[in-house]
Formats: structure tokens, sequence, C-alpha cells
DNA sequence: TCACCCAACTTAACACTGTTAAGTTAATGG
DNA sequence: CCATTAACTTAACAGTGTTAAGTTGGGTGA
């Protein structure tokens, strides 16, 4: 049965061959400038043929994104899964989820800044795995410093601080992306804003303000 | 010359008769939605006719929003605008902000969540005063609250700091617009993300905690 | 070996979109 | 009353995502 072998191996060459395409367009160009047609001539076959592999425009890129939402987790567990102390890995996750915004923003603009009508079960990562789930990571670093009494005790659900810390770097990152160049206002540096955030949540968050200085 | 303004009233009835119908569409379901076409059938003009009144589509959606980057100016003036204390004000408009942003999510999205290549001088309303412009408004409070000393004493940017009070709402805004009904994520009651984050940026920034329980 | 078959792929088209060049029409000023 | 012209329409272009129908070439059973 090599002959089915084969069959498959080029399937799954050309699938491949497609999503290569689509993502090197969509990075620096956005969604809309990624068309059937331009893959196509990309990769030399007719538009049709990537219908054999993917069901409409919307699940093409929506795959090239859910690989990022796994490479998200992944940095989230480069960047902070080794550190002990609570705060100290919630602001390393704080610091990857900019990093990954700011470098990868099409990709971040269709993550997070987009409606879309992705269920749960469309993606392939373990929910609720915080090695593969950077919501669960973001979740886990809150309720550890919960646990050690670093909040003031009012702060105790966890899903909405989480909800909270997240909403507060989106809105730096997101802000960034939708109106980083525009002129009406006069824009402080990116990493400032990014860090003023971090420290001010953090500190309306925290039962003791920390006198170690910054 | 009552034929000239006869005829310039017809010209800006029928211009106000494309915004009207362009309005309804765009506010219940987006940009997309809206199509020249739609438009024309609505008011009983051929699709052609729009264009002898706006250059293209993208200047009509944009002239309802601009519209209301001054009805948002006048919000944060009608809820906030007579308040003394600066830090008040500063909820106020927070306030103002996170309302408008929930009750016209179309409008939001553009004016805060897509990149638009709008430039300052194709707006009408005058830039820096707080009675036309949302972000003066803003800027106008925490300059107050920073010369009332009520930031501690290395906060003392105040385009820094509007700028990331701005972000934290529009972080609340924005990812319910996007991500709301994502069930991904149990999401906590938008006002108290709300709420949650108002109160966790503002002590942030503050010198002492208020201890007069919010 | 060879005809058949079927899977992979292409061609051509549909139904849309925003936009524009050219043509019509009706009201106006001379 | 006629020529002009501004306002509007028709028809088309160049795109888009998507699909029905047709082609073609390699694998397979006889």
């Amino acid at each position: 049965m090599g002959i089915q072998e084969r069959k498959q191996r080029e399937q799954e060459e050309l699938r491949a061959k497609i999503l290569d395409a689509a993502r090197e367009m969509f990075a620096s160009e956005g969604y809309d400038a990624v068309t059937m047609r331009k893959i196509a001539e990309k990769i030399e076959y007719s538009p049709t043929a990537i219908y054999l592999h993917f069901r409409d425009k919307e699940t093409l890129i929506r795959e090239l994104c859910n690989h990022d939402f796994l490479e998200l987790a992944k940095k989230f567990q480069a960047m902070g899964g080794s550190i002990e102390d609570p705060l100290e890995r919630l602001a390393a996750a704080g610091q990857a989820y900019f990093e990954f915004g700011v470098e990868h923003p099409h990709h971040y603009r269709l993550m997070f800044m987009i409606k879309s009508p992705a269920k749960p079960e469309d993606f392939s990562c373990m929910r609720g795995n915080p090695e593969e789930d950077a919501y669960a990571f973001l979740l886990d670093a809150v309720n550890d410093c919960i646990s050690a009494g670093l909040f003031r005790p009012e702060i105790a659900d966890a899903e909405l601080v989480a909800q909270t810390c997240w909403a507060a770097i989106h809105g730096v990152v997101s802000l960034h992306i939708a109106k980083g160049d525009d002129e009406w206002v006069e824009w402080r540096p990116l990493e400032k804003r990014f860090s003023v955030m971090m420290e001010a949540v953090v500190r309306g968050l925290m039962r003791t303000p920390d006198g170690d200085g910054g």
C-alpha cells in the first residue's frame, strides 16, 4: 500500500504549501491581502485546488492562527514556566503576551480583535492545560498570587482578575495595533505604556504597595 | 436665487438620507453588511447616485463615525464636565467611555479597533478642546489629578497616564466586543470586569490607597 | 496488457463587492 | 423655445469567495 502513503504524503505537502503561501502573505499584509487567487498563483495551482484542502478562506486563515494560539502558550511557558514567584510569573506572562502582539500584529488582530465564529472544539490544544492554553497559564499565576495572599482580600475571584489583567495588556497592544500611528494622539513610547500599565494594575491589585522601588 | 437654495437643500436632504440609511445598517450589522447597492435600494436611488455625495464607501462610513467622536466627547462632557474632583471626573470619563463602547459596538469597532488612514485634519471638531475632543477631556482630568498631588510622584507624565487609562478601559471594551461570546473563557459579568479594572488602575496610580472602602 | 474508473485537478461560471465611464433626462437660464 | 448643464441611471469593469461541471492521468481489476 505504498501508493496510498505516497498520495497522502503528496496531499499533505500541497496542504503545507498552501499554508506556507498564505502565512507569508497574511503575516506581512493581513487578512484582506490574502486572496485565494493569489495563493493559487503562488503555489502554481488553480484557486479551486485550495478548496480540496480547506473548506473556505476563513478556515484556512483560522488554521494559521490556531497554530499561533499554541505558539503563544509555548511562549508563556518558555518565558515564565519555570518562575516560582507567582507575581513574577504573572509579569512574565504579560511580557510574553505583549511581545507576541507587537511581533505578530496581523495574527494578533485575528486572534483577539475580531469576532470569530470559532468554537472551542475547533482547537487542537488542550483547554485548561497551562502548557497549551495561555489563558490557563495566566489563570494559574493569578490563582497562585491569591493563594500566596499577595492580593487584597476583596480580590479573590481568579477568573475575574485574570480577565482584568488580560484586558489591561490587551488594551495596550490592541490600541497600538489599531491606532499606533494615529496623529491625533502624542503617543508615548510603546514599551513605557506597557510597563506603566503592568505596574499600575499589579499595584492596584496588591495588598501592600511594594516598597522595593521597581 | 431661491432655486439655487432649493437645489442645495435637496442635495443636503439626499445626503442626509444616504447617511441615515447607512447609519441604520451599520449600527446594527457593521461595516461589511453595509453595501452601496443596499443603501441605494433603501433610498430608492441608483448606487452611483451615492458617489455624487461621497467619494467612496470608506468616506461615507467614516463620516458616520467622525460624528460619533463628537458624540463621545459630548457624553464625556455631560457625565463628567461639571465634576470638580479630578479623580471622580476621571472615573466619570471611564464610565462614559465604557457605556459608549457597549452601546455602539460597531461604531466603537471602526473608531478604535481598526487601522484607519484618517488624518486629524479630516475631523471637524477642535483638537485639544475638552468639549469636543474626548482625549483632551481625559488628559485634562489626568493633569488635574497630578496637580492635586493624587498620584505617586513618579507618575508625572499626563500623556502617558492618559494613554494608560484609555488602554485599560479600551481593553475591557474591545475584548468584550471581539471575544465577548467566546466560549473558551468563562467570562465574568462585563460590568464587574469594568469596575475591577477601573479600581485597580486608579489605585495603582494613586499615592495612598483610599481607605474609604469603595 | 488494456480498458475502465476514480480521484485530483482545472475551466468556467455565479453572485457578490466597490467603483467608474458613458448615456439619458429633465429643469434652468438666456 | 432652445441649448446647456447638473443630476441621475445604465452598463460595465475589475475584483472577491465559491461551486458545478468537465478534463485528465495514473492505479487497478480482468
